[in-house]
DNA sequence: CTTCAGATGCTCT
DNA sequence: GAGCATCTGAAGA
């Protein structure tokens, strides 16, 4: 597997959304990975896009991170107890990321981490809802992952939170308009979340 | 399968 | 003080 570079993030954001369908995302927790493929994600493009935080390059304590190097993580508390991870993308100072909505375990040993940090128990214990809804959302994989506003920042070139190619090319790209972001006026209807059918492991 | 309420705390005005 | 890039469990169809 290899692992991408910032060049891969300094690019046009909602390319880049839909090239990191497949990807696997490898977060070291205690010293052990844990990985899974990228299933779902969203563009958020700060300049044009109402729904992105830093909307016309707006600078806040909270945006301050969409304006790091492209390569690095933005991860944000929502609904005062579930967290979002970002990819920030494009050139520095360009408020731009990639929200990560959903993925899938890579192996039964990430299966059986993950669903303990999401449900203290261990992964042949899950009800059958549980294991049909594993991933499917930014606060579930946040959760599952063990990532919250301490990993804010960090660097996606290093070594304890990355993305990496593994060859995987997803058979059919869907498209449609981001989920719970109706505040946004026009930008509602942009079509910026990109997802793909995969098996329920 | 569907809807619905409630949780809970940070961020920005 | 209002709102939020969400999730869960309970209840109904």
């Amino acid at each position: 597997m290899e692992k991408l570079g910032r060049e891969f993030y300094d690019r046009d954001t909602v390319q880049v959304a839909r090239d990191l369908l497949g990807k696997v995302l490898v977060r070291v927790w205690e010293d052990h990975p844990l990985a899974v493929r990228i299933t779902e994600t969203e563009a958020y493009v700060g300049p044009i896009d109402k729904a992105c935080h830093a909307y016309n390059y707006k600078r806040t304590a909270r945006t301050e991170t969409l304006f790091a190097p492209p390569g690095t993580a933005y991860i944000y508390l929502i609904y005062g107890m579930y967290h979002c991870l970002n990819f920030v993308t494009e050139a520095e100072g360009t408020p731009c990321a990639v929200l990560i909505r959903g993925g899938t375990p890579l192996t039964w040993e990430d299966e059986e981490a993950i669903s303990i940090n999401r449900f203290h128990c261990t992964a042949s214990e899950m009800s059958s809802y549980q294991r049909k809804h594993f991933l499917d959302g930014p606060g579930k994989l946040c959760k599952g992952l063990s990532l919250d506003r301490s990993m804010n920042g960090a660097d996606l070139t290093g070594h304890t939170l990355f993305v990496a190619d593994d060859g995987f090319v997803p058979e059919t790209i869907h498209t449609g308009k981001r989920i719970g972001i109706d505040y946004a006026e026009e930008a509602v209807d942009f079509p910026w979340r990109f997802f793909y059918d995969h098996a329920i492991v």
